[in-house]
DNA sequence: GTCGCAAACCTGTCATACAGGTATAGGGGA
DNA sequence: TCCCCTATACCTGTATGACAGGTTTGCGAC
């Protein structure tokens, strides 16, 4: 029945279920075809259907599990996050520029946040970062406070797509976070480093979104200069 | 060898797939060990390393081709521009919601790309923006011309992340520009559109970043403007 | 009507086979 | 000696069949 895609049947099965989830209004959740039936529909091996699958499912398209039919997935940055990753570790990428990208985005979020977060947002968003200040013995630890931190703020912007810009840089981030932390030794600097979330949180609840802003500025002018402190290219 | 990745021999693979590519330094065009080789290596099935690839290649991580070995790729915005129209088609993200990201990403762009342009970009730009004043009565090419011209601006920016993430909206813009563009009815309101790209163009050659970004502004509150009117929910 | 179990279904992995594309070594010609 | 060209070995794309183990479903017993 198909035949057109040049790309080879794979590519031509993944536009196919890509086109049946569209054209079908699927929904997160919402259960594809088994592979058998699939492959029957679209006359190729159950081979191809199946690296058709794969194919989608690494963009968290779609989900799969064992035994269970595939299931249409919620977005999610993880893919996005390996990309990234990738896109660093073969030198495409460098830390700084994720960093003017962060800057950007979150200056952006941080505004959005004071104004539309909800209250438990805000009473959340507080407790990590006062968390943070309980954690400075415990880098691994602080380091999850802080990741979590810029990702509820994100979500407090209530626009996803932010959401998961801010999750697509945690990966990297994980790799190179101890970094910066350690391009800060003395206790004032890691103080500062604290203060400054707490102050973006106060911020936010307060619903003041110029010193919001004022403060997450002042949060990346200092993390940029740890990074280049530790001589992050 | 390997035998503790829980997720399942597949998932085990393309993490050490992707290892062997961290582990070795390997910059995009290197070419990966061939299907056979790794399945010895890794003591799974060719089926196994196959899926393995695909999902690396979904994400663009590496490329696949007939005949030759699998190579490392090059950073590229389609994986993510799959994922962006998959949230948007599944109701996760609505298109306000990408124009409020691109705004704030294409400002700070815009930025950038009037401190740090070279001089044939600032001309290819111009050259882009003229054009699509020749082409009012062809939308279609309107359009890539249009996206051409946000793309070139963000590579102005020298920043690779700033291209991705504009390179990750073109998928579901092509999808909606035409709506867009079709609630700019009037002569009087196309021309207006049309102007602030040659504004942003001039403002770029200027190497003048604040009024580059006051026409970026304009530039959104216009699209904006129209994409409500065409009721876009 | 509910609980539990067995059968049907589905995915994960493997082995094998073959068609067709790619790369390479080695031979033939200049 | 050097270059081109071809035969061959290598590699990927796809299909088929098989089986282990997880999941769903429907039937039967209580």
């Amino acid at each position: 029945m198909e035949n057109q895609g040049s790309g080879g049947l794979v590519s031509d099965a993944i536009g196919a279920i890509s086109r049946h989830i569209r054209d079908n209004d699927m929904m997160p959740g919402d259960r594809l075809p088994s592979e058998a039936s699939l492959s029957k529909e679209l006359n190729v091996s159950r081979t191809v259907v199946r690296e058709a699958f794969r194919s989608l499912a690494a963009m968290r398209i779609i989900d799969l599990a064992t035994g269970k039919r595939a299931a249409v997935a919620a977005i999610d940055p993880a893919a996005m996050s390996l990309m990234i990753e990738h896109g660093v570790h073969t030198d495409q990428i460098n830390v700084q520029q994720i960093y003017d990208v962060r800057r950007t985005i979150e200056t952006r979020i941080v505004t959005l946040a004071a104004i539309r977060r909800s209250d438990t947002e805000a009473t959340d968003l507080l407790a990590l970062a006062q968390a943070m200040g309980h954690a400075v013995d415990d880098p691994a630890r602080l380091m999850e406070l802080d990741l979590s931190f810029h990702l509820l703020l994100a979500q407090a912007s209530r626009n996803p797509v932010f959401t998961l810009i801010v999750g697509a840089f945690q990966g990297i981030t994980r790799q190179t976070w101890l970094i910066g932390w350690k391009s800060r030794p003395t206790p004032a600097s890691r103080a500062l480093m604290l203060a400054t979330h707490v102050d973006i949180a106060r911020a936010v609840a307060a619903s003041d979104p110029q010193q919001a802003v004022a403060s997450m500025s002042l949060h990346f002018d200092e993390s940029v200069r740890a990074l280049l402190t530790a001589g992050l290219s």
